[in-house]
RNA sequence: GCGGGAGUAGCUCAGGUGGUUAGAGCGCCAGGUUGUGGCCCUGGAGGCCGUGGGUUCAAGUCCCAUUUCUCGCCCCA
């Protein structure tokens, strides 16, 4: 073992995964763009109470996953744990709002949670994600949806399962979560040590429990859908008629609770059964209150987002071949230190032609010069002697058809950018 | 926070019951061509056997601890 390694948790993406990963990332800016989402780039971390006080103070993320450190102006500091916070945080903080009817906004970045590791689990990872503010519509629910929905064929996950609910809002849920409390009141001491603290605090996540014998004592547990307001009803039926009419398979899940105390009406997770127990690829719901209780105006949103670090290892798993360009158009091999030194200058001016061009640096044989080439994926070899140098020419092999010709210095850009 | 598996060359892994200079394949470097890649042949470099302690005449091998990775629980991306 090294003496340094990447701590607990975190990795290196190294140059023979990167091409993946931009593939990946441009993409999804490609659907945004096409969807007219523009990018927001917000602090790797924020104050602490912006997470404390709105992802709910039960939540596990906030009760015992967080980086939080204290500053040296004594101020507590949190690595943003998920998306979603710090962006409403700049939209109330600059008050987006105010100049557009909708601001639908994206983002790439890296979130932290102090977890333990495991498959497609880490401390940190990177998270691609929209936010849509200002629009109560289902329509824009829909294509929140539609845009991940999107995003996942395009790059090669074909089979997923899309898990819709709807969390209800502040006019419903309390009623709702009085009928479970009820319902689960004489079974409470059978339940799992976490669904009693559940049943205290968060009566909703007993639904999430995976402990076969809470999910068996809960079988015929009010469901929400049953207890929904009129306009929740309303506008989750709308939800489910737009995915049905954009042709989007989804499953109702009644046991579906997001993990943050900010969702209302529509929640909904991406899972492929590709990973592991870490099996949600992606995953967002509707906050309508959220905006309010970071400091702005009354204004609805709902956003989603996804782990690329997961994409990228159900990818993976599925054997997509992503079309990731890789290799150069020349390699220029010098031929002993004229030869190196008339590299080093046609190699600057194949460059400002603008054709992807490299060499060697350390003092190879023609032979070993080659073997690097051929290594780089170079489509062709510029050999560079005395002889050429005289002749003013460049010996240019092909290293598909190991066709060589020589080809006059001048004619040399034009005739590599051809290929 | 809890439980299972694992840590030997850059990578993937061998190294019965403890016993001399720790091996293979791939990769890397060089040679087989006075200036030519992929295939083949030959040679070479490269290991505090995760770390610390213990048992022993002797530890990669046995015991303990620790750390990292890994898989699962929980939770989530």
């Amino acid at each position: 073992m090294p003496e340094y390694t990447a701590p607990r948790g975190t990795r290196d993406i190294l140059p023979s995964e990167t091409p993946k990963w931009q593939y990946l990332e441009s993409v999804f800016r490609d659907i945004c763009a096409l969807c007219d989402y523009k990018e927001i780039r917000t602090p790797t971390f924020e104050h602490t109470e912006l997470f404390t006080r709105n992802l709910g103070e039960t939540t596990d993320v906030v009760s015992k996953e967080m980086y939080t450190f204290i500053s040296r102006g004594n101020k507590s500091l949190t690595l943003r744990p998920e998306g979603t916070a710090p962006v409403i945080r700049a939209y109330v903080q600059h008050n987006l709002g105010a100049g557009l009817p909708v601001n639908k906004l994206y983002y790439i970045g890296r979130s932290f949670r102090y977890e333990r590791p495991q498959a497609g689990r880490y401390r940190e990872h990177t998270q691609l994600g929209v936010e849509a503010l200002g629009s109560a519509d289902p329509a824009i629910d829909a294509e929140v949806i539609s845009l991940a929905a999107h995003f996942f064929k395009t790059v090669g996950v074909k089979q997923f399962e899309l898990q819709l609910n709807s969390i209800g809002c502040p006019e419903c849920r309390p009623a709702y979560r009085k009928a479970l409390v009820v319902f689960a009141e004489a079974k409470v001491d059978k339940l799992c040590a976490t669904c009693a603290t559940r049943y205290e605090q968060n009566p909703l996540r007993m639904l999430d429990c995976k402990v076969p014998e809470c999910k068996a004592l809960l079988v015929g547990a009010p469901k929400m859908s049953d207890h929904l307001c009129e306009d929740c009803s309303g506008h989750f039926a709308k939800v489910q008629g737009y995915l049905t009419k954009f042709g989007i398979d989804f499953i109702l899940d009644p046991s579906l609770v997001r993990g943050f105390d900010y969702y209302t009406k529509t929640a909904f997770e991406f899972v492929s059964g590709e990973l592991g127990a870490q099996n949600a690829i992606g995953g967002g719901g509707r906050y309508d209150n959220l905006v309010r209780e970071v400091g702005g105006s009354e204004t609805p949103g709902i956003g989603f987002g996804l782990g690329l670090d997961r994409l990228a290892m159900t990818l993976d798993l599925l054997g997509v071949e992503l079309p990731v360009r890789d290799g150069i158009t020349a390699f220029v091999a010098g031929l002993g230190e004229v030869g190196h030194e008339a590299a080093v200058e046609l190699v600057r001016s194949l460059r400002m032609e603008g054709i992807p061009t490299d060499m060697d640096y350390t003092g190879r044989s023609l032979k070993a010069q080659m073997k690097v080439a051929n290594k780089l994926k170079a489509r062709y070899v510029v050999i560079l002697g005395e002889d050429e140098i005289r002749a003013v020419v460049a010996t240019v092999r092909d290293m598909k058809t190991s066709e060589q010709n020589s080809v006059p210095m001048m004619d040399l850009a034009k005739a590599l950018k051809g290929a």
